[in-house]
RNA sequence: GCGAGAGUGGCGGAAUGGCAGACGCGCCGGCCUUAGGAGCCGGUGCCUUCGGGCGUGCGGGUUCGAGUCCCGCCUCUCGCACCA
């Protein structure tokens, strides 16, 4: 080849490759992860930028001597298919199965280096028999049960959605507006979770980005406080507030109810009946996002009783508010206007009064600012006198003596609503019987297979599809043998994709989901690379479902994801890339265009990987120019000449430097860094090779680190410089220290903080020979200019600061 | 409003408290060429009286020394948002 011809060198390895194996059996293990692409279609830019990063991580750590697990899969059940399949008539499936090869095929033009013998797609059976497997083990437990309850409803894709697909009040898949709905739906109980899931994210600090910590924190929501029971006048039964301050207990003047609670209707005298029916309708019409507009005015409805101050026995009015939510806390609060600003806007809407506990700048009431911080306590019978702390602890105790309150902590967390109405998941294994009520489906009758499209109809009606096939619904109750139902929800997809990572550590066994000797030698995943986007979805899902595992004594480990890279986005000059922009940038045609390794650099070197790469920013051209560069320095140090030239040991110097520098920013993942310190390597090395230099050994190394980021290019080089072998298979090039010794170094001479000369010292000079050096410097001299000095800082070898008078 | 993160040349971005702007794009000049949207070489923060001066969002501070640490602002991005 007399040409640097991308698109040959790809048609030659990839044929080559077909049966490389790049586990390295014995060593080590670690396993790189990529999330999982969902099959919609061919690979997008998007996944071009995802799955540079992950293999470069995966490939480096090959060359580093680990035997790497870097699996690919499918995410492969989800409404998109059976969109497409009622749009086009066909069945989901066979759309599914398409995109998968389509996506397939692209992943190994692309050269990413996965383990292709482990394959798996969430909506074979012998994938989601385990799934559903693994439902009845949460079932069994207790942590998988169906309660009726108001839902998020999306009008569009006529399903339910947990309260983690809800954004902004919009389905988080199609961006319709949100409804409730009083439905009966199956839940995973990961409320029971939220402190572990809050805790266990002390070991992921440092380790998973901030953000995501800081996003998973806040869903859990978790608040300390305390229960109050508050006695409502001519009611027997009592009503449980939780509060946050119950240290401002004096300073309560109300009491508000949710307006869509139960409790409303129930403590609503009948004078006051037509008013707060009057004003439930009005807050029902309301849309989610409407509710959720912060600065809406307060409203809301007198209900003609009172809540007694289980304190002081004051009598407090008991109002219906929508700004009190019905599935947050108890659904009822204590309104304490002076220290809390809904309150007190709700306080200074109906005239109601503002009564100060707690000392602060300002009277809340003249303001309209709530003081909520600490101080101390007045108006408050015993408290007075204490901080909020103080306050806190007495007023908790006293309530408890009492049996009127107790300390609590509470979650915003709800549970995982998982059944769905759609066809395209996985059949929930249970049988519903008139007479045992909720039977599993028996372990060995499993998968519960879905029937076939034929025999149902997708249309989205608000009821699952597969109530129509109605031979597949009828079956025998597996506990008493009387007819009996299947249940006809599915599970929703991040079910499936909470555990595919354990599957990948043996996707074809059979005794069970996993086999727990292969899983405990592999998990839990060494780094984990995927979207932002899963922060809160995928992420605690699968946080969650480890834990179970954990408690089953299923696996050993606590948590799945021991680290966590967020890829950024590939935009389109300043906007993301989207079919209503039409400013989407086609990754077949820039990898036919540029060639492959010229993209994957283009990607990696843009910028850090955490970063949004602007596709309008960058330049392939420059890319495939440095491999090309790459190339013709391999074509030339492979040449026979090579054995006769001299040995350069400036050249062997800078080239240890940047070896070292680059596998520094490899093991801190600045992929961008790397591949400039490769650029350099390579600039260096032309010029020593063109001065008649051996480079050999050198361009080799550059060769062998090429390939974590261009595997094609990577291996023409190796094989134009007689490598046997696959480049894959080579070992990250080791840095020999007698090289990075210097015998000689540049040091900085400033004078009051600018250089002002440079002296070439020995690496162990002495801090006193190098501050005399210096200070008899002509050029410090002049600078000095007569001015006697002050003080001289030394660093030995590398600096003298000299400060004048 | 609360929380997290970020502000560095024309652009993407480098920089364990110690030479700001690595590397690349773009641009300028040169070589080569019938030609150049190819290749190679050189230059490229701003100002300059060519001595040098000024420069990392703004204002302070710590330090011999600050892009980096601290305090206060401003701007942007992301997340949460009536969560009691």
């Amino acid at each position: 080849m007399s040409e640097y011809d991308p698109h040959a060198i790809e048609e030659r390895w990839l044929k080559a490759w077909q049966d490389l194996d790049l586990r390295r059996p014995g060593a080590e293990k670690r396993y790189v992860l990529d999330m999982f692409p969902y099959p919609s279609g061919d690979l997008h830019m998007g996944h071009g930028e995802a799955f540079s990063i992950g293999d470069a991580a995966a490939r480096y750590t090959m060359l580093r001597g680990y035997d790497v697990l870097h699996p690919i899969g499918w995410d492969a059940f989800g409404l998109p298919a059976e969109n497409a399949a009622i749009k086009r008539g066909t069945d989901p499936a066979s759309w599914t199965y398409a995109n998968i090869e389509t996506q397939a095929d692209s992943f190994r033009r692309f050269g990413v280096s996965f383990d292709w013998s482990r394959r798996l797609n969430t909506c074979d059976p012998e994938y989601y028999r385990w799934t559903q497997w693994l439902f009845l083990r949460l079932f069994e437990k207790g942590l998988a049960y169906r309660k009726a309850s108001p839902v998020n409803w999306c009008p569009n894709d006529q399903t339910v959605l947990a309260n983690e697909q809800v954004v902004d009040g919009r389905c988080e898949r199609c961006g319709a507006q949100v409804t409730k709905r009083n439905l009966t739906q199956w839940y995973f109980r990961i409320t029971d979770y939220a402190q572990r899931l809050l805790d266990d994210m002390e070991s992921l600090s440092g380790q998973w980005p901030d953000r995501v910590l800081t996003m998973q924190r806040n869903w859990i929501g978790r608040s300390e406080g305390a229960y109050v029971d508050f006695d409502i006048d001519g009611y027997d039964v009592p009503v449980t507030v939780f509060t946050t301050r119950p240290d401002t207990l004096y300073g309560a003047t109300f009491f508000v109810v949710a307006a869509d609670a139960a409790l409303a209707e129930r403590l609503c005298t009948s004078e006051q009946r037509p008013a707060f029916e009057a004003y439930r309708e009005k807050v029902k019409g309301l849309s989610e996002i409407e509710r959720q507009s912060t600065e809406r005015e307060k409203t809301g409805v007198f209900l003609g009783v009172h809540a007694l101050n289980p304190v002081n026995g004051e009598r407090l009015p008991v109002w219906a508010a929508d700004y009190v939510l019905a599935d947050y806390g108890t659904g009822a609060i204590m309104a304490v206007p002076a220290h809390d600003q809904r309150d007190l806007d709700f306080a200074r809407a109906f005239g109601l009064p503002v009564r100060v506990v707690v000392e602060g700048a300002a009277d809340p009431g003249q303001t309209g600012t709530a003081t909520a911080g600490d101080g101390r306590h007045v108006n408050s019978g015993p408290l007075d006198g204490l901080d909020k702390a103080e306050a806190i602890a007495a007023v908790t105790a006293s309530l408890e003596q009492a049996q009127r309150g107790k300390g609590a902590v509470i979650f915003r967390l709800r549970d995982w609503l998982l059944s769905r109405q759609r066809y395209w998941g996985a059949p929930i294994p249970i049988v519903h019987c008139p007479s045992c009520g909720e039977v599993p489906v028996p372990d060995d009758q499993l998968p519960v297979l879905l029937p076939p499209a034929d025999d149902v109809d997708l249309l989205p009606k608000g009821e699952s599809p597969l109530g129509t096939a109605t031979d597949w619904v009828r079956v025998p109750c597996p506990r008493c043998g009387a007819a009996a139902r299947r249940d006809t929800d599915t599970m929703d997809t991040f079910v499936d994709s909470s555990w595919y990572y354990l599957r990948y550590c043996s996707p074809h066994y059979t005794d069970g989901p996993f086999d727990p000797a292969e899983v405990a030698a592999w998990m839990p995943v060494a780094q984990y690379v995927g979207g932002v986007e899963h922060a809160i979805l995928h992420l605690l899902y699968s946080r969650f479902f480890t834990k179970v595992l954990y408690d089953l004594q299923l696996v050993p480990f606590n948590e799945p994801f021991a680290a966590l890279l967020n890829q950024g986005q590939v935009i389109n000059a300043g906007k993301a890339m989207s079919k209503s922009l039409g400013n989407g940038v086609d990754l077949g045609a820039e990898l036919s265009r540029h060639g492959v390794d010229a993209i994957r650099v283009t990607l990696l070197f843009a910028s850090p990987p955490e970063e949004d790469v602007d596709w309008a920013d960058v330049s392939p051209s420059g890319a495939g120019k440095w491999l090309k560069r790459v190339w013709q320095l391999a074509g030339d140090a492979g040449a026979a000449d090579e054995a006769g030239r001299p040995v350069d040991q400036a050249t062997q110097r800078a080239a240890a430097r940047l070896l070292e520098e680059t596998t520094r920013h490899m093991d801190h993942h600045r992929f961008n860094v790397a591949v400039a310190r490769c650029m350099e390597l390579t600039n260096l090395l032309r010029k020593a090779c063109d001065a008649g230099h051996a480079v050999r050994t050198e361009v080799t190394a550059l060769t062998v680190m090429l390939s974590a980021f261009a595997p094609y290019t990577a291996e023409e080089c190796w094989d134009r410089l007689g490598g046997a072998g696959f480049v894959g298979r080579q070992a990250w090039p080791a840095v020999d220290p007698q090289l990075l010794v210097q015998d000689v170094v540049t040091c900085v001479v400033q004078v009051a903080g600018k250089v002002r000369a440079r002296l070439q010292v020995p690496p162990t000079v002495a801090e006193a020979d190098l501050q005399t050096a210096a200070l008899a410097d002509p050029a410090v001299l002049e600078a000095l200019a007569g001015r006697s000095v002050h003080k001289v800082i030394v660093r030995a070898p590398k600096l003298v600061n000299i400060v004048p008078s």
